[in-house]
DNA sequence: CCAATTTGGTGGCATTTGCAACTAGTTATT
DNA sequence: AATAACTAGTTGCAAATGCCACCAAATTGG
């Protein structure tokens, strides 16, 4: 297939999807979708974060939070209280539940970029990663 | 905001919705969505392609493409004709119509990656597009 | 040359995400 | 202290995308 691309924005449009389908299918084995793995990582990583923290840390509009977390307290792996000195929020904390499914879905996650960047090297691995990073706390400043 | 982020596969997804967003809205001048525009670039590049050939080089579901050139031919902006040697399969071209806006949504999406790169040296941004495509190619190479 | 398989395209349904309007609680202003 | 402005979260709706089942045409294998 000749030319198949040219511009880095198409790029990332494909690497997400793609990436996101094959994480889908990775945690589908926990019974948890890629969206809620993501969060579950996120709060094990900070232990209590309120919706509006992990609104900002991925990027995602707080609806979308809101209606995961709601499901992930249904099916057990979070808990939410309201927060004593805020009563407007609620912190939200990783169940044994979901620390138990932690390493699993990190490693799910792991292969996912491990296996789009299959052709690097180390190197160009690790910068790879270093500008992803770089690009993406520059876009989430941008728009808050 | 501390340890906004550690995963590459993070990054990933926070760079594709801030982009869409901010491309849609670029878009949105011209009455395109931002997959709209993608398909007239693509299209306009090849200058004849399939309903198959657009969906693989861009790694989405056929039924997208179709739903999506479907709109694009209603609005003026496709040609869709039967391919006499396959006649299950269209010839798509694009319009006048659609040339008239291709520099201009171009020039959208490279805002875009600028916008994204800002903080990056020159030697940066053009490192990290290098392996964004290199890193697409081989997802799409991966599942077909 | 006929049957089986493959391929390109369509339509329906489910999921993910974003936006806008709303409620309730907090902070700032006067 | 009262009101205005802001912030956290919820809900409903719309758009984008993916998956599946299906159809029609093309290719392959006997």
């Amino acid at each position: 297939m000749p030319n198949i691309m040219d511009s880095a924005f198409k790029s990332i449009s494909i690497l997400y999807r793609k990436s996101h389908i094959w994480f889908n299918d990775g945690c589908a084995q926990y019974a948890l979708t890629g969206a809620q793995a993501v969060v579950i990582l996120i709060v094990c990583d900070f232990e209590v974060l309120t919706q509006d923290g992990i609104t900002k840390r991925l990027g995602l509009d707080k609806s979308v939070i809101a209606k995961t977390l709601t499901k992930l307290e249904k099916t057990g792996f979070m808990i939410r209280t309201i927060n004593a000195k805020d009563k407007r929020t609620y912190d939200i904390r990783p169940t044994e539940k979901a620390r138990e499914v932690y390493p699993f879905v990190k490693e799910q996650m792991d292969v996912c970029f491990q296996r789009m960047t299959q052709q690097m090297t180390d190197t160009e691995r690790a910068e790879f990663k270093r500008l992803l990073l770089l690009a993406a706390e520059a876009s989430i400043a941008l728009d808050s």
